[in-house]
DNA sequence: GTTCTTATGTGCGTTATCGAACACATCAAA
DNA sequence: TTTGATGTGTTCGATAACGCACATAAGAAC
């Protein structure tokens, strides 16, 4: 369905009365590509469950160069900071893949996580599930070479999205991954040659997914376990 | 005082009933270094709350190099995911600079936090100025020199020690920031050279902190900030 | 003191990534 | 259909960190 609140795997996992108190607090929201939710050091007003958007964490530093810290799609949220007790973070939340989503206002989010329960317990795993991603983003930015967190990248988004296209170019995706738009542009040419993915201007299409996945460092592996082991699948409403 | 659990900011910060309650739960260890406090994968036995030792948080690769994640000192606990949900994490955490202090049985931790209040709020401020280490290493991994990141290592060590001097060798320095020794030993000998610090076999002595600040990359003072916005100061007993 | 172990210093050539400049290709608007 | 804007491909030298081999020195053990 379009725009159903339930396509976010956390609102998903909430049920029965719980779930008749959020449902009227949700706001459907567009997401457009660029679109920042939240700003460093501002204080969140709302929590944002993305349905069909992808949405990055990342760091601008003083000189401009940004990289990106997590990524957060439909089995997530964006505005941990809400409930964890800071109200904000030295991050911007930016939209890097255009689509939906629902918001809740910060005062229904902090109420809601401190009635304790099934909710609180929901949202913590959630965010042990980000910490690590965070922590095998350090692993990775140390260790491996561009191609590697090329491919990384794009099974993380792949995860994120339906089908097997990505709208988004490789500018976009060099400031993402901190690195230069050519170092892009040379990952993404030898996956191509390697017939794994295709791609025109603005637009990367998936071939093979296994192949990727082949070529990725162990991080990507590290994380999606953790994501599986921490948080429910998409449950059926 | 010797082996005193308020010397933990942490424990400083619960106070009355609480405290009554935690007091006898809590086990002074010694934290000699190297000791492996917890293994990737294995499911948490206790939460460590340093009091003097200092302790890093490392992902270990299949390749057998490693990188650091977070380091704890006595600021903060270690074993989050004991009250996060998830038991266990893929990282590893060990004794980077010997000294002492206490831990809890996991049960008692999970019992303590269950009831909500102030404890669960605290423990989760840290949790999100642990996060923004995360962050933060990520960043810094990706964009600052060798240089920088030492220096930046250095003065995390340093606010978690009294004193001014760190007894660890440049070999075991190197595995914390997943570098070369040799790497480690050219920016120790520029910092000696500039007047910054001095040290002999396995023992590093900071001589100008100042200078050190200037030397290291805007990511240091990110963390320290948030730090210092989240977390309470030591307290008076 | 002599010996052994471990920590630190140094000198290679190799590599990935950078920074910058520029050519070319594609798409959309005029 | 032309023009302009934007995305992608290519080149070049510069540099930071690597991997490896080995020299030196400090402290501990005998």
């Amino acid at each position: 369905m379009y725009n159903n609140p339930k396509k976010n795997h956390l609102l998903a996992a909430i049920a029965g009365d719980e779930w008749q108190r959020w449902q009227p607090l949700l706001e459907h929201v567009e997401m457009p590509l660029g679109h920042v939710l939240y700003e460093s050091g501002k204080t969140l007003t709302h929590v944002y469950f993305p349905t069909t958007a992808i949405v990055s964490l990342l760091y601008v530093m003083e000189n401009g160069a940004s990289a990106e810290i997590a990524v957060v799609g439909n089995e997530g949220i964006v505005g941990i900071s809400l409930f964890m007790g800071g109200g904000s973070t030295p991050s911007r939340a930016v939209v890097q893949s255009a689509g939906q989503g629902f918001r809740l206002k910060a005062k229904a989010m902090k109420d809601e996580f401190n009635r304790g329960g099934p909710v609180l317990h929901l949202l913590l795993r959630y965010t042990q599930a980000l910490i690590t991603q965070m922590a095998q983003t350090a692993v990775c930015n140390r260790h491996h070479s561009l191609d590697q967190q090329l491919c990384r990248w794009l099974l993380l988004s792949l995860d994120r999205l339906e089908g097997s296209e990505l709208v988004m170019t490789q500018e976009l995706i060099a400031n993402m991954l901190g690195v230069r738009r050519e170092g892009v542009t040379d990952g993404a040419l030898k996956l191509q040659q390697a017939g794994l993915i295709s791609y025109t201007r603005g637009r990367i299409t998936v071939l093979d997914r296994p192949g990727l996945e082949k070529r990725t460092c162990e991080c990507y592996a590290v994380v999606k376990k953790e994501y599986d082991r921490l948080l429910p699948g998409k449950q059926a409403t």
